[in-house]
RNA sequence: GGGGAUGUAGCUCAGCUGGAAGAGCACCUGCUUUGCAAGCAGGGGGUCGUGGGUUCAAGUCCCAUCAUCUCCA
């Protein structure tokens, strides 16, 4: 069977069995706790935990999945891989072990007919409830049931549903290791194809049951590529059908085949295909971090098996292929994956040649590398550890190991941020409150909760007007008043919960005490104004560069807002101009600014902009700005889009490769600035007595006319000194039979007086020249002699310069000083005449 | 969010303890020569990222800022 056959049977049993097939969900999941998805259950996470309620309570599915813990250790295993797929039945709240057990063994020995004798079973070590499912309803006899400890408890490292789990194995025969069933006997002989888990109980610390769930659960895993493997009758996953047309493209081309590096590639490519497809971007941070470790990696052992460094973008085609049928996405995102993957060749190539530089640099210089110097080429310029190591070894240094890893973890020590500083996650228990805000600004409502906080308090009014900063948005501010008394919102605070609370400085308020809520009014259309207009500018963005731009994140206040986004080169002006035109424009229709409360799958249908990382309910809300912009969003917003006024850009620079930012102004903000810019324009153009339009061209023949004043300029200063020059001569003294000009001057610049006397002793027949000119009151000296004078002119001048405490340069032809302090000119002048009658 | 590094001619880069801005390649002109990165001679090309500061004097030291690379969270 073909892995397309296998994943189609499962779908369609399951499915005869009265499951939902349900479609595989982005490898970027909505909960923003977890970087990728990394099972099969992620995306339906809120149905166990009871938060959502699913449309079918039975479900199956085959999901895409990244996991990066061990991305390390890829390629020295047969087992490891960072992108795979997840086949799996789910229920919730309806059929339990019995019917799971069931379905799996009907699956695995009636539709893949898979020989029953070879078939192991582990249940957890209390779970007499499996083990007797097992026994005595499938029949399955007790040498070849198994009882677990820790690995047959399945459980989140949080607080929350865990549960007991089973295991279905392989047994692949001797000649793969020791006898002995899969807990005991050898690792590769007994092969997990499938884990069944029985979530029924609720644990506050992990192994620590608490309680049992209300509703059981039942989640399933089976990867794709392991059962392929069985099924397919070959040794390692990267024999399988899933790879193997990847491993024989990449074996034509190298020069001399490594296998562990070919895992490596064939394995990094196709994960690195899959997550440019759903949207990551190779960066610095977060997931597209990740994904440039990934696609490094795969460059690195690439560079091991094949000398040239030619791009591995033939292998994106060819994993596209093979996954052609299941996701037709691939396809449809084929440029922007190639694009993007050759971009990241070419800056590591970058990264490379610079690298190499650096550590031949050091065995040159100290003829050494150290472990500090390869965590130094490491983390300055990304130069892969085992690179410098190789390099190093070819000149005869070996590094220590353990004290680069020592610095590494000195270094992600120090990288730990403080961000949680400011707003201390201090959770009170209190009940949830109702947002109203998106109404009205102000409410009257009663006080239902208060804390202490420091020495502040937080009120929690039962109604709440204030808006709590999320999605960029900052909080809301405003002021409370009761009784003749207004006083300040100094906060807007949240619980864990969603409960939101005022911080205040004042003790006069009491439990259930009616008080008046008022948002400042402007504060709030200022930030309206400014994230309607940073929908616009996504949109805009997305329309002029790509649908590569996503939102990377965003801070919107009054009048004042940016936007990061991803996006691989700097943006043009040109495309800056046609951005915030077309911003401006949407600005203009006239577009009513509509809110609508929908199920987030008929959002996504619908093809609103979602900004991953956030946490999405359900139902979410979806900002409409007329057919221009459709967007997830929890914000505030003006009702439409002319309420913006204006959007100025101020400007776009990058915050990390691959990574963009705008900043910009709205409303009256946008308006003062264009007002202050055109102030100062007009008043240029009444400066140069044009009119405003004729601004440029004047200005230039206005720099023009300088330009050639100062050319004329400089010629008839030139003249000038080359007719002193000329004349010189006459004034000259002999001393020692040299000939000798000493004399004070009065000169502009450092460089002119330079220039004086490098034109005297050039173009005279004097041999030695000393100048001295006061330059905007600062003492300068200099000195010039001819080639052939043997005086060391510039041990004159650093004698007359210790007159007025400084120095002088040190070249024996010519030397320049100065210094800072009084002296008499004539006796300084009369000191240096002595000095070189002395010395010559 | 935190750390490290870089920015000098069209390109790749050097420039030490502050003291006359350099090399190779590319370009232009002339000669020589027509066998593979041709040679020789000459020449043009620089706001030393930007803005401040310290200093008699800043590519060099200090501060800010922009851009780019990079490691970590």
């Amino acid at each position: 069977m073909n892995s397309n056959e296998i994943r189609k049977s499962f779908l369609e049993y399951f499915e005869s069995k009265g499951h939902k097939i349900i479609p595989s969900a982005s490898l970027i999941p909505h909960d923003s706790s977890l970087l990728f998805t990394a099972a099969g259950m992620v995306p339906l996470k809120d149905y166990f935990l009871g938060n959502k309620t699913p449309d079918s309570n039975n479900m199956v599915s085959s999901q895409k999945c990244i996991r990066t813990v061990d991305i390390d250790i890829i390629g020295d295993t047969d087992r490891h891989l960072s992108f795979f797929e997840m086949l799996g039945n789910f229920s919730v709240g309806k059929y339990f072990k019995e019917d799971a057990i069931k379905y799996s063994y009907e699956y695995i020995t009636e539709v893949l007919k898979v020989d029953k004798d070879k078939l192991w079973f582990t249940v957890y070590k209390s779970d007499d409830e499996a083990y007797n499912i097992w026994k005595n309803l499938i029949g399955i006899p007790e040498e070849r049931i198994q009882r677990g400890d820790e690995d047959n408890f399945w459980h989140m490292n949080i607080p929350g549903p865990c549960g007991p789990c089973s295991e279905i194995f392989i047994d692949r025969g001797s000649k793969y290791g020791d006898d002995g069933g899969p807990i005991g006997g050898g690792e590769d002989r007994f092969i997990e194809i499938w884990n069944l888990v029985f979530m029924e109980s609720i644990q506050d610390e992990p192994f620590q049951i608490v309680d049992e769930l209300p509703k059981k659960n039942i989640d399933t895993g089976m990867g794709l590529e392991r059962i392929s493997m069985i099924m397919q009758n070959k040794d390692n996953l990267f024999d399988t059908d899933l790879f193997e047309p990847l491993y024989k493209a990449l074996i034509d081309r190298t020069d001399k085949p490594g296998n562990k590096y070919e895992k490596i590639i064939i394995d990094h490519i196709k994960s690195s295909t899959f997550m440019i497809s759903d949207g990551v971007v190779p960066t610095n941070e977060g997931r597209g971090y990740i994904l440039r470790r990934l696609i490094r990696r795969a460059i690195r052992a690439y560079n091991q098996i094949k000398q040239s460094t030619s791009s591995l973008d033939y292998l994106i085609e060819i994993v596209i292929q093979i996954y052609n049928d299941s996701y037709p996405e691939l396809e449809i995102n084929k440029n922007k994956i190639i694009k993007l993957f050759k971009k990241e060749e070419e800056i590591f190539q970058k990264t490379l040649n610079k690298g190499i530089q650096e550590i031949n640099s050091l065995i040159k210089n100290n003829k050494t590398v150290t472990s500090k110097d390869a965590f130094y080429l490491f983390e300055t310029f990304g130069f892969p550890f085992e690179l410098t190591k190789e390099i190093s070894l070819e000149n005869g240094v070996d590094i220590n190991d353990m004290e680069f890893y020592k610095l590494y973890d000195e270094h992600k020590v120090k990288s730990k941020s403080d961000k949680n500083k400011g707003t201390q996650l201090i959770n009170f228990d209190v009940d949830l409150n109702e947002f109203v805000g998106y109404e009205k600004v102000s409410s009257l409502s009663k006080i239902y909760h208060i804390e202490q906080y420091d020495s502040k308090f937080i009120i929690f009014p039962k109604e709440n007007p204030f808006y709590f900063e999320a999605g960029g948005q900052i909080s809301d501010k405003g002021i409370i008043r009761f009784e003749n008394t207004t006083i300040d919102v100094l906060d807007v605070y949240q619980a864990s919960n969603g409960a939101t609370g005022l911080v205040i400085n004042d003790d006069k308020l009491s439990l259930n005490q009616e008080i008046e809520l008022i948002v400042n009014k402007s504060f709030r259309s200022g930030v309206s104004k400014s994230h309607t207009g940073a929908h616009i500018v996504h949109t805009a963005l997305r329309n002029i560069l790509g649908d590569h731009v996503a939102q990377a994140g965003s801070n919107v206040t009054p009048g004042k807002f940016r936007f990061d986004f991803s996006h691989t080169e700097k943006v043009s002006q040109t495309e800056l101009d046609e951005i915030f035109t077309l911003s401006n424009t949407a600005i203009f229709e006239d577009f009513e600014v509509r809110t609508d409360i929908m199920n987030i799958d008929e959002a996504k249908k619908q093809g609103a902009l979602a900004f991953f990382g956030d946490k999405y309910d359900d139902d979410v809300r979806v900002v409409n700005i007329g057919d221009f912009s459709k967007e997830l969003c929890g914000g505030t917003h003006v009702h439409n889009s002319h309420d913006v006024g204006l959007i100025v850009l101020l400007q776009e620079s990058s915050i990390g490769s691959n990574l963009r930012r705008v900043e910009m102004l709205s409303g009256k903000l946008a308006y003062e600035f264009l007002t202050n810019a055109y102030k100062s324009y007009k008043s240029v153009s009444d400066i140069l007595n044009v009119s405003v339009d004729d601004v440029p061209t004047k200005l230039q023949s206005q720099l023009e006319t300088l330009e050639n004043f100062e050319l004329k300029f400089k010629k008839i200063r030139d003249q000038e000194l080359s007719n002193l020059v000329k004349n010189i001569d006459k004034k000259a003294e002999e001393i020692n039979k040299v000939k000798v000009y000493i004399d004070e001057v009065s000169i502009d610049s450092a460089n002119e007086l330079r220039n004086l006397a490098l034109q005297i002793v050039n173009d005279s027949k004097i041999d030695i020249t000393i100048l001295y000119s006061s330059i905007n009151g600062k003492n300068s000296i200099v000195g010039a002699t001819k080639n052939n004078i043997k005086l060391n002119i510039s041990s004159v001048i650093t004698e007359i310069s210790k007159l007025y405490g400084g120095g002088a340069s040190k070249d024996e032809n010519l030397s320049i000083g100065g210094g800072p302090g009084n002296y008499d000119t004539t006796k300084a002048l009369k000191l240096a005449k002595e000095i070189i009658l002395k010395e010559t």
